[in-house]
DNA sequence: GAGATATTAGGACAGTCGTCCTATGTGGTG
DNA sequence: CACCACATAGGACGACTGTCCTAATATCTC
């Protein structure tokens, strides 16, 4: 098997687990015995777990990137894209009821652990602030875009620590449902335009 | 020094560094240094690990109760109260910055790590929910009440984890005052304006 | 096929963890 | 003062952690 295939499936398994269990909670032997390699192989494609935690954050960053690159080419109205990433919490409704928000819950861990890897963490959270920024600003709503951007991310953020604590579905319903409705009255003008969310969208967060 | 005292003591020092550190990452030594006494003596007052964090969410849950409690006891307007319950995000707003919100990030915590008192601290988020239920209940509400309840949980949680995120405060004042507003829509009689408007009007603030 | 390189396996290492045991010290009661 | 239950200290324990080292194996080049 080559190298940058062991590579890979470190950084799948890792980024899994991670998620699942939480960074310091998923020891290497667990790793290990997910991609069926020995412990001490690790330390030729990764030199410390720190290392591994930063391929993971970098492969959740371009995953993402090429998910909101991919929303920009499939659907033109700021609105529809808006609505799209509003739409994650139900499209990974699974996961984030049973392990919460990917971005959310590994910034809050490194964040108490003293981690150095908590900026690199935060610049997921970055990376979405900026492209709804954007989408609000294409909306018209330049001086207001930012903070717009940073209540939808307090939606998302919300909506999966509650659904996660709950287990409750229809309260994900509901709250996008509300969420929708108030970004009605900044998408005037786009009104029935773009229907909401094609199902092969997925591979989203969560 | 009674052993009532130092028990309380070491329930303080684990609360807070449990809220700081995560309970995972705070070992028996960093308490023990905490409150100046020596690890084996630990066991004298508590039998386990797990045993002082029960201790540490019977301590949270009393001590919300008893916040709760003494807001009924002040305000007595229900609108009020859900103001009050809002403003949390402003009065602990530099703990929050610091290390997110101790319930939130307690229960986020606990399941990642299946540990079994989870289902105890998802009792703080049901006093809150309960609690909150009971205010736009008697605000005439009923039907919504927990939904409203929810939204209102949903809120505090998002900002708490983006405050965190990103060490923001105008960022809090913002969403709260957005609560503010939108909370208007639900006190009729206190605020002056106030027909009742339906659930999908969410979009009061702009 | 032989040799060099890339990749893996498995154990040794020091450190830390939660837990437990036993001896020491304390304070109040007869 | 002697006594005894309460409270504390400090170390020993086995298990686990991330890390590192070295030998064995696989893969590729000539």
């Amino acid at each position: 098997m080559g190298a940058a295939t062991t590579r890979a499936h470190i950084v799948e398994a890792a980024d899994q687990l991670f998620y699942r269990q939480g960074y310091e909670h998923t020891s290497f032997a667990a790793i290990a015995e997910a991609v069926h390699i020995s412990r001490g192989n690790f330390y030729y494609h990764f030199k410390s777990k720190d290392d591994i935690l930063g391929a993971v954050i970098a492969a959740r960053l371009e995953s993402r990137q090429r998910m909101l690159k991919q929303w920009e080419a499939e659907e033109a109205d700021p609105a529809g894209r808006i609505r799209r990433f509003v739409e994650i919490v139900v499209t990974n409704r699974v996961d984030i009821q049973n392990y919460g928000c990917p971005v959310g819950t590994l910034t809050t861990e490194l964040a108490k652990l003293g981690h150095p890897a908590l900026g690199a963490a935060g610049g997921l959270f970055t990376l979405f602030r900026s492209w709804l920024r954007e989408q609000f600003t294409q909306l018209g709503h330049r001086e207001q875009a930012d903070a717009l951007a940073m209540h939808v991310l307090t939606f998302s953020q919300g909506v999966a620590t509650l659904a996660h604590a709950f287990y409750d579905e229809d309260f994900i319903h509901r709250e996008v449902q509300r969420m929708h409705d108030w970004l009605g009255a900044y998408s005037a003008g786009t009104e029935g335009a773009a229907p909401v969310v094609p199902e092969d969208c997925a591979q989203a967060d969560a």
